[in-house]
DNA sequence: CCTTCGCTATGGAACGTTCCAGGGCGATCT
DNA sequence: AGATCGCCCTGGAACGTTCCATAGCGAAGG
């Protein structure tokens, strides 16, 4: 028999009742040493196929689960990604935040999620929460109102970063191109024959991305000589527009003489909640207003809803910015990268040619 | 100067650059032990004023944060949760994972999700991504196709863990009255003065929660006296829907002699997606055709959209949840336990009359 | 004055892995 | 035969923390 299990007396047979076995347990039964076991386990270094056999045999016996909590210790890095979701409520947020996920795990990393909700001292928490796990890298895939405040604390904690959404100048990012939606989405309005216009923020965007989109929108204005209205802004929890200073309930803005005759909102989420907002006063989406939102959410598309919108493309973004955050946590010296991704109009039944002034 | 730092000799001043710093380099900083500036980070033990004040200076000055992993790594437990869900692009889930690491991050835990999206591969792969990460529990917040080999591997793997949505016999579970719901969802439509009701499910639903919405829609119509007819089931990525054997667009399906001017949908999503694919072919809800759904996610109470449906407290059952998992990582001997919590009927307008027959 | 006590601070051991510098040994070469 | 090589395997050190037994020391008690 060439296979007699060897004993080496060196190493100490140790058995702990009821924890998970260690890669001592492993080697006892194998009959080799720890360290032959942690090659095996790792598919590193050369090991004869007969020790490898016993070895994995000896992992089946013992359910042996290799503990990364000590392989992160010794490697002094980790396979978690952290990410910073606006809200996994959204379905903007939770359908990259699927992306992401099934991504990282793609590349053999687990995503630890932190909902920040756009408060900053829950993204302040959730920062310090993924800096002590030492995530390798972490993706951003939220709004915050307070931008600059977390920029300190997101810095100084030195991880690599990833902006996913939106852009930062400091950390790469990818995102959509933010002004050409806003022009595209002015333009279509202005085609239908709109000529006043309204734009729309919420506050779950980004307010660099909420200026972005505002600007197309304005510059799209600009050229066809139409004029800009005040920004509408949505008073979270309440039936009430402010419109520039003035608050408004929903049905006095849009009755006034000089209403605008279509708003392009921020995003898909605010564009939605508008369009209810009308119509429940009686005032219906595309006779009466026509809306165009961003981002092209699932719900968008459903006949029911059927929200014309900027398109961007969501999981094309996720996996990208996955990607390049991994590169960049192998080479934290390359040069930052800003990617932009074309958006596009999908014109669906919340617009419609300009009503008659009446 | 009372307050002049000792030396101690004893234990090497280390100081690594371009590393993060650690409780030595702290320790060394104020001018005592490590074991000291661990007392102070984890606020056990006394400590007095003034040495406490020290230490915390020296953290704030080299910006010491600590090392989750090294800790987790000597405590041999981690502060981790893994999620397994579903699919976070669905808004069920999404919404329950969103309320799941709201309450673990409020315990001082944090969330690895991973979604596995209905496929034993991925899901077997999660588990074991989560168990080489030592999570403290698992909540599954998912639908598989095969639970019987899913319940294998995690069993073996001794992880606490808690169902949330569905009921299993053999873990902790919160989940909501299915029979029940099925029941009034069903006595609802009879009450509307339908006869030929429909049980529609979806492959997001889970079998045993499938079985059991269906067990109520079957006693309710068998009370009233009336007809259970086929199952119908959907074809994903197809516009055909299977009722029992036979596979029928679904023009014909409903505008058959026998069609069911009524269905209750396992869930939600299901629901919707019904309701669009009747719509494509000129079959109006609730005008033609009834349809309820379940589990009350935030769209269904769009004014567009205005499904009726059995609500169930998604928060209040992700909350629970986490409650639960945390107290049986804490004493592992505690009896199984198994929250149903009520549903409730909520009526929209998808729902209508039972149309005169044609 | 000596003992005891309580408060505070300390150093060593342990946690499970990876990495690395070797070591044993059979085969090949000189 | 002795030297060299290559393959396969080994044990020790290190990673950053927590826990624990213990020690120093001033105050209180006998």
């Amino acid at each position: 028999m060439t296979s007699t299990p060897r004993r080496t007396a060196a190493e100490p047979i140790r058995r702990r009742r009821g924890k998970a076995p260690t890669i001592f347990d492993v080697a006892a039964v194998a009959g080799v040493s720890k360290s032959t076991v942690s090659n095996v386990v790792r598919g590193a270094d050369e090991v004869s196929e007969q020790t490898r056999a016993r070895v994995l045999e000896a992992i089946a016996r013992l359910q042996y689960t290799p503990n990364a909590i000590a392989r992160q210790f010794v490697n002094q890095r980790t396979t978690n990604l952290g990410v910073l979701v606006g809200d996994l409520g959204n379905p903007y947020y939770a359908q990259m935040a699927r992306v992401v996920e099934r991504a990282a795990f793609g590349f053999g990393y687990t995503a630890m999620f932190c909902n920040i909700e756009g408060d900053d001292n829950l993204a302040a928490a959730g920062v310090d929460a993924l800096v002590e796990q030492r995530v390798a890298g972490v993706v951003f895939l939220a709004f915050s109102e307070n931008t600059p405040h977390l920029e300190d604390s997101l810095r100084s904690a030195a991880v690599p970063i990833v902006f996913l959404g939106l852009h930062e100048r400091w950390a790469d990012s990818v995102g959509p191109r933010d002004a050409e939606g806003g022009r595209i989405a002015t333009d279509h309005l202005l085609a239908l024959g709109h000529e006043r216009i309204g734009y729309m923020r919420t506050p779950l965007v980004e307010p660099s991305t909420d200026r972005a989109r505002q600007s197309g929108y304005r510059a799209a204005l600009r050229r066809a000589g139409r004029p800009t209205l005040p920004t509408l802004r949505w008073e979270p929890g309440s039936p009430v527009l402010r419109s520039g200073r003035s608050q408004l309930g929903v049905a006095e803005l849009f009755r006034a003489p000089q209403a605008p005759s279509a708003v392009f909102v921020s995003n898909d989420i605010g564009a939605i909640a508008l369009i209810e907002a009308v119509e429940s006063v009686g005032i219906n989406v595309p006779a009466n207003l026509s809306v165009v939102g961003f981002d092209d959410i699932a719900i968008a598309g459903l006949r029911r809803v059927s929200l014309t919108t900027v398109a961007q493309p969501l999981d094309f973004q996720a996996e990208k910015a996955v990607a390049m955050l991994l590169e960049r946590i192998d080479r934290p010296s390359l040069p930052l990268r800003h990617v932009s991704v074309p958006v596009e109009l999908r014109e669906r039944g919340s617009t419609a040619r300009r009503p008659p002034i009446d």
